[in-house]
DNA sequence: ACACTATATTCGACTATTCGAATATTAGAT
DNA sequence: ATCTAATATTCGAATAGTCGAATATAGTGT
């Protein structure tokens, strides 16, 4: 039991643990939209929207709601929000260390694409 | 800028998107423990332990002490444990559901394996 | 110096995620 | 019925995450 909470847990974060998705999340938590909204909101593709909101659709963090041809998205909970919220919180009393972390992980991808070119 | 701080928060997450993780975590916010003691409780082998720990280490999630031979990990702050508060919450406001998505994915992961046999 | 314990790192196999391209579905308009 | 627009699904290639086994490092006691 403590174990399927855990699972659930992780799949909640993980489901959250894109900056696509979060960019949706964030989105949502302002107020309801379309697809085509969103796309143009967050920037990226149609058919990869639509996969992102499928992952966000699987662990019911969103809900639907039709409108002749096309879908509007929302949060399920506000909760969540809350949560998003939480976040950017942590994000600014660590700003420093967040920087540092995103600074961190481009030098190491640069590295890793140096090594593949040899 | 507002990609950047998608992609932090995105990253933890990620790094919380493990149930080995949150289960870490929610250890650390009771209180600091030792790396055998996280073995133990988690029930999870040492290396694997010290990679995730990596994970979380990597994010600034956690801080470690040592004494002596042993090195003793905590909370880097109690947001954190916040967060995971939260989650807890939404866990119990959507327990029916949070059930149905394990078993969905129980089943599809059956459903997976008998595919695999033929 | 040697053995012992606690922790971390590296390696290789395996699995899961991600993306764009192509295709399918659904609803409204003609 | 056919056309078009909005959304979803499937497929294949590339990438990233996970695990256990083996190895490395660091501290403690003899």
């Amino acid at each position: 039991m403590l174990e399927s909470m855990r699972q659930f847990k992780a799949g909640i974060f993980q489901a959250l643990g894109h900056p696509t998705r979060v960019a949706i999340v964030e989105c949502l938590s302002r107020g309801e939209m379309s697809v085509s909204g969103l796309c143009e909101t967050v920037g990226v593709e149609q058919a990869n929207a639509s996969q992102h909101l499928a992952v966000l659709r699987n662990k019911y963090l969103v809900e639907t709601r039709k409108e002749g041809n096309q879908i509007f998205y929302r949060l399920r909970d506000p909760l969540l929000g809350e949560v998003l919220e939480k976040m950017r919180e942590y994000f600014f009393s660590h700003m420093n260390e967040a920087l540092e972390v995103l600074r961190e992980e481009k030098k190491v991808a640069k590295k890793v694409a140096q090594e593949a070119k040899r």
